[in-house]
This record gives C-alpha cells, structure tokens and sequence, in this order.
DNA sequence: CTGAAAGCGCTTACAG
DNA sequence: CTGAAAGCGCTTACAG
C-alpha cells in the first residue's frame, strides 16, 4: 500500500521548462511557400479564386508547421469568436448539466465552441460575467436567470446589442427568444394524474416564487384542481425554494393542517424524493396513503423505493434548441424575434403515484 | 388550460430587429476626453504613471459610453486570453459537473473564464477540441481523457507547448501535473471495509480497463486482499465499463462462479446501485447476504434502500486543484513540473455495507 | 488568380 | 505624466 504521504504531492519527476515555440502564422505559411500572406490567408478559408494546387500546397504546409488559425486575430478582424457564452445559476445539476450537454452538442456541430459560466443565483456575479462575455468574447448568449435578480433593466440593456436567447430561468423584461420546459402543462398533468387516483386533497411543494418556472407549475397545479371542481386551498401549498432541507418542515406543516391529504405534487425530482423520506419516516405508505409526483426525471426517480412517477422534460432538448435558435438569431440577425418555444413534457407513470 | 398547440411556437410577438450597436472603443473615450488613446489605454489599466484625476476621468467616460474592453484585440496584443479550456468526456454526469463547479470557483476568483468542451469520450472529438482551443483561444487547458484514446503522441505533442493540467483520467504520456482521486487507497479502504464485517469473499465490479482510474481501483482491491490474506480471484471480477446495463449480467456471473460471495465493491456508485437493485431483485437482502460499498458519492447514494456505504473523492476539490495549479503553470511558466497532486478519500459509513 | 495595403482595437516601448 | 507610432495576426476591398 501507498503511505499516507500519498495525500499530498508524490513523485516530484525531473522539471520540465516549458517555453511556448511561437506558434506558426500564415505570414510563415507564406514564406516557406514563397506567395503572399493573402494568399495563404485565401486558401486556408477555400476561396473560389484561388487556383487548387495552390490551396492544396498551403494546406500541407500549414500541416507540416503544426498552423491553427489565431481566433483573436481572426475575431478582431471579422467581428466573430465562434464562441457562445452561457451562464446558468449552477452546473453541478443534474438538469443544467445536462441542458449543456445538449448545447454543446449543438454548437460543436456548428463549429462553436461554449463559454461557461455559474452565477451561483447571485445577480451581481451574473452581471458580471454577461459584461465579460458580452465585451467581444462571444457571438452571443444563452442564459438562465439566477434567482437572485431583481433588476432586469442593466441586464436588459446590456442585451440588447447582442443576440441572446433565454431558457429555463426566464423573463419578459428581457424580450427575445424564450425556450422553456411545458412547466405550465406538465404540472397539469401530475396534478391530474394525482387526482385520477380518486379523491382526496391534492397538496403542491412550489418552488422560488420568483421564479417563472415556479410560477408556471403552480398554475398547471391550481388549474387541474379547478378543472376538477377541486378549489384551491393554501394550506396544500408550501414553498421549499429548490432547499431540500426546508422538505421535513414543509410536509409537516401541510400534514399538520390536512392531515388527510392523499397527494403531493412537487416543483422538482428532488425536492418530491425529500418528501417521500420524510413521509416514510412517519410511516405512512407510499402511493397507498400519500402519492408522490415529481417533476425534471432525474436519474435518482428510478431509485428512489417506491420509484418516483415525475415529469420529464428533456433538459438535453432544451439546450439543443435554444442554441439552435441562437445560431439563428445570429447568423440572420434581421429575422431576430421576441417569441417563445415551449418543449413538451411528459408524464412518467412509476410506483409512487 | 393552454393548448396543445404550445407545444410548439406561440407568441410571436411584435419583431424586434436587432442591429448591433458598434460598442464603445478606447478611441471614443479618448475622443470625447480630448486626450490620447494610450492614455486612455493605461488609465483603464491602472497604470501607477497616471494622474489620479486623468484616470477618474477615464473610468467616468467609460462607464458612460459603456465601454468593455475587447477581448480578441486585447488578447491579440498580448498574447492573454484569461480563457482556460477544459476537455471532458462528458458534461452531464455527476462527476466531471460537479468538478467544472470546483473549476468554475477558482477561475472566476482569477478573472478567468472557462470555455468547456465535451468529447463524448471520442479520440478524434477531443484531438479537434485540443487543437481548436490551444489556437490562440486559451492560456492554458484542464482535461481528463476520453476513454477511447489509444493515440497519445499526437496529443502530447499539441500539448507539449501549451500549459495543461490532467485530472481523473491521466495519463502518464503526457508529462504534466495530474490531479487525481485517491482512487488506490479509496478502493483499498472501500475493500477492508467488506473484509473486516467478517469472513468471506468480496467481488469487484471494476471499471473500463484502460482508464487509470479503473486501475488504480483494482489495484486497491487487490492489495486490500492480499494484506488481509485472501488470494485474488479472477472469477470474483466483472468489468461493466461504466455501462449500468451490463450490470445486471456481471453480478449474475459472479453469483454463479462465487454463490457465497458476501461482499461487493463496485468501481462506481452508479454501477454499485445498480448491483444492489439486482441483489435485491433476487431476494437477497443487503447488507446482510451480501454488502455493496461503492465509490464517488453521489447524489443517489444516499437514496438507494439501504443507503449506499460509498467512498467519496471530492469532484469539487479536484476541479479546483487542478486549476489552481493551471493558473499558477501560466503565471510562472518555469516552475512547471511533472507531478501528481491526490486528493484524500473518505469512506462513507451508510447502510449498505 | 494573386499581391500590397489598410485596418480591426488594443498595448507598450520610445520619446518628450 | 502623456502622446505618437508600431505592431499583434488576420481578412478583404482594391488593383492588376
């Protein structure tokens, strides 16, 4: 076995000096190849007049000398970094996490690459990252609002010179493209399929008030309800602001007021887990006295016992297709416009509900 | 209730053209100060030769005129991009998000910015993405590599002129400074920690063999064995690959080589819940007929029923050292070394082992 | 089909 | 303490 030493540095290995070899340029491109720079520079980027054997000579060379394009340069000269920025509130999250492997995909596709940044819900880092980003980094923004922010006119002008397309953590003072789950749809669906179940009092765990998506569940959940001649109680209705820590104290205050209630609808995955661990922890059973809906089908619904019933909404999508409207907006700027895509949700029938 | 239309575009609200409002460039400050660009250049640097009273003015205009400094002319100049680049097989997972949030901190804390690329672990995906952001985008790269890669030359040539720090997946043909997990004496504690519930046999369900990772595992495994005198046994081993569908099978054999096993450990927590549904699936009750102790600590660990006994390594902690020691290899170039800096691993005590 | 020249927005040695 | 000038590496209208 290794020593405890092992916990720090081992193995200090003979140093390397590095000095960074000056990379090729297209002016040394062009005077091992005994032509002008705009030459080399018009066949790198497949120009129609230039004739294919010269093409196909700077291309070998600039093979043989290891050249890659400079994007300063290139971005200074033609206003374009093939670069997006996002910024999203956290990306160790399940569903933002994978909101950006869908945008990755997308923009990789597109020849962009991503810059990622975590506003940790602070308005003032957020702020900060879309003056850095917007400050001739990226060709344009993707974004998720962080919770925290209040003020939307700096941000809001900050934007509007550049093509940005919100998704998830929305707003309509920042008018452009908005792609967003069906949150509004898919809570109608968990409510109704708890009230399907027959009938009792249905109760919802809501999310940040501020937050849109919150907002929107909450009305999917008040207008199952009332589809079904079921008027809406506050007492059903408690606030655990995405903290699953606040989950115990939050059941007990709506079992404490009703305590015949047969189902909880709850804003997200997590937070609809935290619950079922505190209602088995009072041994109540799990859907037969209380049935459980979640919401974003994290990977923990199909662990959790009983496996969790929840809405999926396909974060991979919505990344996908908000880039897609980005690059968009991007490359026919005219055709930019204030509307919204909405991905659908779906309801994913398991054993708690 | 809306309808099912919104599943697609509604609200396509009033067009808003966009038209890109050239921003604000040190010669517009120095214009409507009547005063030089360098002088404008050096205040907005904080330059110590530079009236106290000239540099308010600069800062004032400045944030007038909205001015951002760009980034690509900047960069162009000095040869800095404050951009790192980080290559990971895979944004969405639990793991290497959680390590991009350690990743995030530190850079943001160093004025950097994080331009993250995902290889889905592909060998050509990642040489493109290593090839594209050492082309002038960034100062330097974090990567952990993808699990196909077979064809270091290539990449430890690109890399041999620019700044870059391994972490998790490593490799030792490219001479550098590695961050890894304690990923040995975690799967050395994880693997006493079955032995010592009693006497018995204890299987492995390691990870894809070519990854160090996976390695440094069994290694622990093994010598934990050894040291307790139990001689290794192949048919105690199954490789899943981090594929959770292949797990099911690789219990199975095990259970037919070994039907007294009484203990696994499993490469990670992902594979190690899976096993324990398995297990549960033919009515052996854990941990009592057999225990499960898995390795990452994830989210689910402490979902699974019973509570999954796991290692935990950290993701944040590594995202972080990794950084850190990238920023300080572009700052002082010369003190580059190759070495390899651990981060502690810690059992987990929960319910299933 | 190719080249010479200007310029993107910044920084910085050089000069005063 | 400030300014004029050069130049980072590229692209592209202009000229031939």
């Amino acid at each position: 076995m290794e020593t405890s030493a092992d916990n720090f540095f081992f193995g200090l290995l003979p140093f390397t000096v590095y000095f960074r070899i000056m990379p090729a340029t297209i002016k040394d491109i062009a005077q091992s190849l005994g032509i002008s720079p705009s030459t080399v520079s018009r066949a790198l980027n497949d120009h129609p007049q230039i004739k294919d054997e010269t093409k196909k000579a700077v291309r070998e060379m600039a093979r043989k000398l290891h050249y890659s394009v400079n994007q300063a340069a290139s971005g200074l000269r033609t206003n374009k970094t093939f670069s997006l920025g996002v910024v999203v509130p956290q990306i160790s999250n399940y569903f933002f996490s994978s909101v950006l492997g869908g945008m990755q995909k997308v923009a990789s596709e597109n020849d962009y690459q991503l810059l990622i940044c975590q506003t940790n819900e602070k308005e003032d880092e957020e702020l900060r990252y879309v003056q850095s980003l917007v400050s001739g980094r990226v060709d344009g923004l993707l974004m998720s609002i962080s919770q925290e922010t209040q003020n939307f006119d700096r941000l809001a002008e900050i934007l509007s010179d550049t093509p940005v397309v919100l998704f998830d953590r929305t707003s309509e003072k920042i008018p452009t493209i908005h792609v967003e789950a069906e949150d509004y749809r898919g809570a109608y669906l968990a409510t109704r399929h708890l009230i399907s179940r027959g009938p009792g009092k249905i109760a919802h765990l809501g999310g940040p008030r501020k937050l849109t998506v919150s907002q929107n569940r909450l009305r999917g959940y008040k207008d199952a309800l009332e589809e079904n001649n079921i008027s809406f109680d506050p007492g059903l209705l408690a606030h655990c602001e995405f903290d699953i820590k606040k989950v115990p104290e939050a059941v007990d205050k709506i079992l404490a007021a009703h305590p015949e209630v047969k189902g909880i609808f709850a804003v997200n995955d997590e937070i609809a887990i935290e619950a079922i661990l505190a209602l088995k922890k009072k041994n109540i059973r799990i859907p037969e006295d209380i049935a459980v809906v979640g919401f974003g089908d994290y990977p923990i619904a199909r662990i959790v016992e009983p496996n969790l019933t929840t809405i999926s909404h396909y974060p991979a999508k919505i990344g996908e297709r908000a880039t897609h409207h980005l690059l968009k907006l991007i490359n026919h700027r005219e055709e930019a416009a204030v509307m919204k895509e909405v991905i659908p949700c779906e309801l994913i029938n398991r054993d708690s509900a």
